[in-house]
Formats: structure tokens, C-alpha cells, sequence
DNA sequence: TCTCTCATGGCAACCGGTTGCTAACCCGTT
DNA sequence: AACGGGTTAGCAACCGGTTGCCATGAGAGA
């Protein structure tokens, strides 16, 4: 006893050589108790001027902070809610993730990351730790491949999050049907990718080039599906031929063009069904010697910021990833947390800047008059 | 007391329809203490196979996760570490967040993120919140104006944070004097410039228009003491009227040299201090009919993942963000918190891509060999 | 001057965990 | 059978806060 005793004074001794002062210190210091400070700084419950007084002076004085951690065991205290992504350093990901933070500090709640690098494990682990912190809302973001494994797991993850009382979010994930306790923000992959082939096909295009995302992953399906829609409307087939599977990166565009040239396929414009994808298409394109939009159209999706910049500044689709991002914290936070979850799916539009030539206007001049923006 | 006992005995119905379970429940289920639970569950400790089992059963059948905050209130649990930024949005601070989630995960840390969008208001409440959940570390990432006010404001919020057993990091800011308790990752502003723009004077260039920063802030200051330095080493002198102050926002870069141009400067390379304020003044230069390198040659700083795919390729100055981003939280997870508290300073290279002329070579032709990466 | 009332502050229980100490038990010895 | 040693599990205190309830004291009204 006598030595436990002692080692614990010890650790006192070091927290305070520390500076690290307790609630207690400030009471002691403002010669009232511990509960007198905790309503003083909560500020409800009445408190006369002068008890006040002494109590801030006492705080400002060693600089207290009261412990957040206690404070939410204790019942007080601010959530947090967490951001599962795969890779911060994708535009769209660091638009909604900056979405996602300046809503969460608008409303004052703090604000966890993780990236998964697509490694599902990881996304199992993170989540299982945002459960042990009793995060208010786990905001799952980004496409994954809409399988059986999937709506299992997902059904679990947001099972076992509602045990503790918090929410899950998929934020431009495949929803995973009315029981499952989820609240799911998406975007309308189809209706952009159907508008943007629209485009293209209005303009004369009759062979594009479809750069697509993995097979079975729900963001390229969903752009696939409204590539192929597109060309129904118009009664027509496009040749399986065009359509060339790869991953969401620049240097896949890259490559895959490059590719697709060297196998002499022939297309007159390229949908890259992402601008990171546009970019390195772009750049294969270039260094072909091909002239864009002269000798090949391209068009992308997303509208990343940098979508402009390219030379010519890209045609692409539109997608309010900021605003995914706050809905997504909004209506997690703000809605009834035993149901009904709430389903949103947000609209895109094309951008239409300097990348697809009309094919029907001028039959041999190259610019036509694509410039400005 | 009876209407006391009667509404937290409500509270914890509540808290059980709900679902959220506690080490006592599971104790009840598996027949022991709360210790023992705490015990199989840490691991240490013996515990006998048959209890452990129970233990064990008891904790699947209820899913149960310890709550993270109460352990951390109870001096286990895993720390968490915080990350500061002006926005989440611009690459190379999103590379910087992607090197120390990545660390900060592989090291066990969870990581909480807030962007202030250059408001230092906002960074103070932000510094003042990690301070109460008693993070790790607080990274404080982006360049500064270095003021008197500025190092104060630092040195504070350093004596603050060491308080509560947390240590700053700065991280691509300005220093604060070998006094103050802050470890400090730096990357070489200064020489990087000074070599990008010592690789565009070895090429005859001899007006250089350079796209500053803000005036008084340590980033663009460093680069723009790199691009003086540059001249002096050759006995330069450059024309005080090619520099042009702005911000580090592609928007900034597009307008100022718009506004160049119509002001009827003259210069034959650029020398935009960002890669972002590069792409708009590339933009710019294209919209004037200009060619890159052709006409203008063009150097950029950061190398962001896209500046190889501007068109031209960007000839630009690597920053390790990412690796700055890893050293941050290594060196300040790593080292005593009671000091010496270290400085580093990264090294950064010129990355030679397609956008710079070499005048000396041709006299007259536009396109000298530049292709390929 | 004596209640009555209301403002104010403290006690102690509680949040959900961890951990030092000790008691009980099981086993093999002598 | 008593003893000693090593396991194993529980009690209770503790981490740093919050909050329901009650005691105290001062001012007001009678």
C-alpha cells in the first residue's frame, strides 16, 4: 500500500512538474470545489460574480483546459466524426474531404481521416477503431465493387456502428437496399457519363474511346452503363472493341492510349471516365503528335480543378464533391439516428470547354473557334 | 434520490436497447470481474484458458469495443496526433496529409484534421482544441508570414501544448529561435529556387518575369530570395519591375500574367513559384498565342503530381511533401519530449521536364528536341 | 426578530475504463 | 496433514471530468 501510495504521488509530481493542472488544481487554487469549476466553465447553472472571478483568474492562471477525452466519458462533450478514404492525395477525394472538415467544424465537431489505400482490412480496422471512440458518424467514401461480400460487410460495419450510437455514411458507395441502417449520399454517375457521350455523339463522334475503371467497381460501372446508354438512345451499338478496362490513374490514361494507338484502333474522341485518366490520355495523345481537339476530341469527369488547365482545357463532367461532402456530414448529424436513413442522389452536369471538336461543322479545319472559357 | 435512481436506471435501459454495452455487461455474461475482462482483453496479465474463453464468448456475443476515451482517460489507449492546414485542397499540402496519415497509421495513431483556410482565429481554436484532447502532436503545416506577432503567437501556442504533454511541429513554416520547444521539418525554399532559376539563366534567359507569393511570407520570401540569389551568383541584377507579387492560387497565376502581357513586359522565360500559379499562367500564355517553350519558357515549384502532365511538361523544383509529411510525425512521436528539440531541413531538386528553351542553342527555330518524359 | 425563500456551492455518485494489492485456490512437498 | 509456492480473479482506488441533491447563508417580508 505504502509503496503504491508512493509511486502514485510520483505521477502526480510528474503531471504537475508537467503543468498538466486538473479541474482539482483550479478549484483548490480558487479555494472552491471541483463541481464550482466545472459549472463555471460550462457557464449553464448560476454562479455569483465574484465566485467567477476567482475561478477564471484560477484558470487563466495555469492555462486549464479542461481534458475533452473525460469530459466525453463523462457524458459532455463534442463528438467526433470520422472520414474513411482511399487516398487524400486524389482531387475529388481532397474536395469532399474538405467538404466533410468545414462542415464538421461549422458545427463544431472534430474531424478523424483515415486512407485505406483500397485495402479493405485497413477499412475493417479504421472503422472498428472510430467504433471504439464512439465516433458520431463514420463517413465511408469513394466506389467499390457492388458484390454480395460487399453488402455483407457494409451491412455489418453499419450494424455494429449503430450499436454504439453512431451512424455510417456512404458517400458515392453502392447503397445497400432499405433495411440496412445507412444513410447514402451519391451522385448520378450514369446521368453525367449519359450526358457527356451525348455530347460527344451530337457532335459526330460515332467511334469514342471508352477508358474505363476496374470491371465490377460501382463508380466505372455506373459511367460505363451511361456510356452504352447513350449510344441505345441513339439507336446505336458501340464496338466492344473501344471499351478498354484500367484503373483510375493518370498513368493508366497514359498508358492505355498509348496502347490503343499502337493497336490502331480507330476512334475520333477518347472518354476518359475520369480527368486524372484525361491527363495522361492527354498527354499520350500529344505525344503522338495528335492534336486535341483537332485530330482526336477528349472529354472526362469529375472537373477537378486542374480540368481547366490542361491544354485544351477539358470538357468533363461536373460533380459537386464539396457539397457531397457537407450533405454527407449534415444529414448524418442531423437526422433522426434510429431511422428512416435518409437516400441522396445529387446531380452532375457537363462543362463543356476547349477538348471535343464539332465533326459536323467544318469537315477539314481543325479550330474551330474552340477558345475562351 | 429515488428520482435520481429511477432516471439513470432509464438512462442505462436506454443505453442497452441501444446496444452499447460495457465491460461490466460483459463481465456479467461471462460470470467475472470487470478486471478480469479489462485483462484478457489487454493481454497481459495471466489469465487461465478456460476464463479467457468465457471472456473471449462473452465479448463476440455482445460485439463489444472498449471505449477509446476512457481508456485514455485511464492512462492506456493509443494517442491520437493532429493535423493543421490552410486547405486540404491544394496538392502539396494533400501530399504533406497523405505522409503523415500513412505514418501516423502505421505507427498505431489515429489522426484528426483541420484546415483553417488561413485564418489564424480559426488555427488557435483549432490548437486550443487538440490541446484539450490531449494529442500527441500538433503539425502545423504551411508557410507563415515571419512577424514578431507570428513567433509570439508560436511560441505560445508551444508552451501551451508542452503543458499538456503535446509538442508542435512545424512543418514548412518559419522557425521560432532554438529557445522555444518546437520541432521543426523544413524543406530548402531558397535553394530550390535558386537552382530552378540557375537552371533557366545557364539557358541565356535573362528576364525572368517571377510570380511571387504574398509579400512577408516565409514560402514565397525563400523562393524569391532563391531567384535573387540566382542572378547575384552570375553578377545579375534582375529588373525589379519582372517581379510581381500575388497569391499561390492558379487564378493569381493566370491573372498576373495576363496582366504582364497587356503591360507590354518583356520576357522570355517565367518563373511562377507554384506549380498552381504556373498552370494559370500557362493557361494565360496559351490564350495569347504565346508557345511554351517557344516563345516563353515556363518553370514552376512543388512538383504536384500534375505538372508532368501540363503542356508542355512543367520543368519544376520536387518537394519531398510527402516525406515531410512521414518526418513530422516520426521525428515528433519518435524523439524526448522534453527536447533537444530537432530541425531538419530536406533537400529539394530541379526536375527538368519540357517548358524551359534553351536560348542558346537555336537562334531561330521554336521546337528544340523537347519531347518525351 | 423570526421565518420563508432563493441563490449558491459542496458532497458524492457516476461515466467506462485500468491496475495495485490481496485473498483464495490448486498443486506438489515434507 | 500442514506447509509453501505459484496462479488466478476480485476489490477498490483511480483517471478527470459532470451533475443530482442537499445544506448553508443571506436578504426579504411579516
Amino acid at each position: 500500500m505504502e509503496k503504491g501510495d508512493v509511486s502514485r504521488a510520483m505521477t502526480r509530481r510528474n503531471a504537475h512538474a508537467q503543468g498538466r493542472h486538473t479541474i482539482r488544481d483550479v478549484a483548490a487554487r480558487a479555494g472552491v470545489s471541483a463541481s464550482t469549476v466545472s459549472r463555471v466553465l460550462a457557464g449553464d447553472y448560476p454562479v455569483s460574480a465574484a465566485t467567477r472571478t476567482r475561478v477564471m483568474r484560477a484558470v487563466r492562471a495555469l492555462d486549464y483546459v479542461a481534458d475533452a477525452r473525460a469530459k466525453a466519458v463523462a457524458g459532455a462533450g463534442t463528438p467526433t466524426l470520422a472520414f474513411v478514404l482511399d487516398d487524400i492525395t486524389g482531387p475529388s477525394f481532397a474536395l469532399m474531404a474538405h467538404g466533410v472538415e468545414r462542415e464538421a467544424t461549422r458545427l463544431g465537431h472534430l474531424c478523424l481521416v483515415c486512407s485505406t489505400e483500397g485495402d479493405t482490412e485497413q477499412q475493417l480496422a479504421f472503422v472498428e477503431m472510430m467504433r471504439a471512440q464512439r465516433a458520431a458518424a463514420v463517413i465511408l467514401v469513394g466506389g467499390a465493387a457492388d458484390t454480395p461480400e460487399y453488402r455483407d460487410s457494409m451491412t455489418r460495419i453499419a450494424e455494429s456502428l449503430r450499436s454504439v450510437g453512431s451512424r455510417l455514411v456512404l458517400c458515392g458507395r453502392p447503397p445497400l437496399g432499405h433495411a440496412a441502417p445507412v444513410t447514402v449520399i451519391e451522385y448520378d454517375n450514369e446521368g453525367g457519363a449519359q450526358a457527356v457521350c451525348a455530347h460527344l455523339l451530337a457532335r459526330g463522334h460515332r467511334r469514342i474511346l471508352l477508358l474505363a475503371g476496374k470491371p465490377g467497381h460501382s463508380t466505372s460501372e455506373g459511367r460505363a452503363r451511361g456510356y452504352a446508354e447513350a449510344h441505345r438512345t441513339l439507336g446505336l451499338d458501340p464496338d466492344p472493341a473501344l471499351i478498354v478496362a484500367g484503373d483510375f490513374t493518370r498513368d493508366s490514361g497514359y498508358r492505355r492510349t498509348r496502347q490503343a494507338l499502337a493497336d490502331g484502333l480507330e476512334f475520333t474522341a477518347v472518354f476518359a471516365t475520369t480527368d486524372m485518366v484525361a491527363a495522361g490520355a492527354l498527354t499520350a495523345l500529344h505525344e503522338a503528335g495528335l492534336d486535341v481537339p483537332g485530330d482526336v476530341s477528349l472529354a472526362g469527369y469529375d472537373d477537378i480543378p486542374f480540368a481547366r488547365d490542361l491544354h485544351p482545357a477539358l470538357t468533363t463532367v461536373h460533380v459537386p464533391y464539396e457539397e457531397l461532402g457537407r450533405l454527407a456530414v449534415r444529414t448524418a448529424l442531423g437526422s433522426d439516428p434510429d431511422g428512416p436513413y435518409e437516400h441522396l442522389l445529387l446531380g452532375t452536369h457537363v462543362v463543356v470547354r476547349d477538348s471535343v471538336r464539332d465533326l459536323r461543322a467544318s469537315a477539314g479545319g481543325a479550330d474551330s473557334g474552340a477558345s475562351g472559357g
